[in-house]
DNA sequence: ATGCAGGAGAAAT
DNA sequence: ATTTCTCCTGCA
């Protein structure tokens, strides 16, 4: 069953424990699945992996399908210093980043694949993260390929092209259906649309994602973030609107506002700044319930 | 039991 | 240029 050995996926890509578990499963992705706390499953670059922690940190991947652990080495971005970008923030100035950051040192932004973050994004909205995971997984059996041992890869747009809104709607997803039809309808007639989107510059990206149906403000910047490489990208969730206003006094400002202020505040690692912002935010229990 | 969740879009201020 | 309502589904 295991004639596939283990092996370290880089020497120096080291994490914790929860460290491991926020990259994995913690709103950036929803392809994997946790079969032990130290040990995930899923389906990335088209191969299906296994991969954990060991004892002192090193991160090990074997993959069922004979994929090369060098993909996880692009997929884990790890020719970005994320330690360094870390400490270009304003840290030294910014008590809840410093905490933040301290409590979660080693996290890093994946570089997933454009058009699977952004189908997996046009799931999320007012979705927990298991429900997506739930969506992704029917849609990838309904229209993605079989990889391994009942594991498919999620659909390509392509796949997905002129399924009719009606069929999406017994996965699971509610009225995201009609985005999903959309979008599928939009990248068939503009073949070009994922591939030139990493070429732009952040904002014309932005604006291009945005044109889509079902992707506003938030969702574009899920997607250039987590898929297209943007680390200036700031998405604002509940969450991260929360930890600014109650972390900075902005309690007043409007979304655009709070994105402004992001900006300027956190600067071309902003990105990175609202992964530790949320990954703190979210660790700790909600304002209103206990337990 | 129902309100509401890691939202978007259109209608109504 | 904001605020409000609806859109499905299934947790809490």
């Amino acid at each position: 069953m295991n004639a596939v050995p283990w092996s370290v996926v880089d020497p120096s890509f080291r994490v914790n424990l929860p460290v491991f578990g926020e990259i994995l499963d913690g709103g950036q992705a929803f392809c994997w699945d946790r079969i032990a706390p130290n040990h995930y499953r899923g389906i990335v670059r088209g191969h299906a992996w296994e991969i954990g922690v060991d004892a002192s940190g090193h991160v090990l991947a074997h993959s069922i399908s004979g994929g090369d652990p060098a993909l996880l080495s692009d997929y884990f971005a790890l020719d970005i210093d994320f330690d360094h970008l870390a400490d270009q923030l304003p840290w030294r100035s910014d008590t809840l980043l410093a905490t933040a950051i301290e409590g979660w040192q080693g996290l890093r932004i994946l570089r997933q694949d454009l058009g699977e973050t952004l189908l997996g994004f046009l799931c999320s909205s007012s979705k927990q993260i298991v429900q997506i995971k739930e969506i992704l997984r029917l849609l990838a059996r309904a229209y993605g390929q079989p990889i391994a041992d009942g594991l498919y890869s999620l659909p390509t747009w392509e796949a997905l092209a002129g399924v009719p809104e009606a069929e999406l709607r017994q996965y699971k997803m509610g009225y995201r259906a009609r985005y999903i039809a959309g979008v599928a309808e939009r990248l068939a007639a503009e073949p070009a649309f994922l591939e030139t989107l990493r070429e732009l510059p952040f904002a014309e990206a932005r604006q291009a994602l945005v044109s889509l149906p079902g992707v506003g403000e938030k969702i574009a910047e899920c997607v250039l973030l987590f898929g297209g490489g943007f680390l200036e990208a700031f998405p604002i969730d509940t969450w991260i609107a929360t930890a600014l206003q109650s972390g900075y006094g902005l309690e007043k400002w409007s979304p655009s506002q709070l994105r402004q202020f992001a900006g300027i505040h956190f600067g071309p690692g902003a990105g990175l700044a609202q992964q530790y912002l949320f990954a703190h935010m979210r660790r700790r229990p909600r304002p209103r319930d206990d337990r």
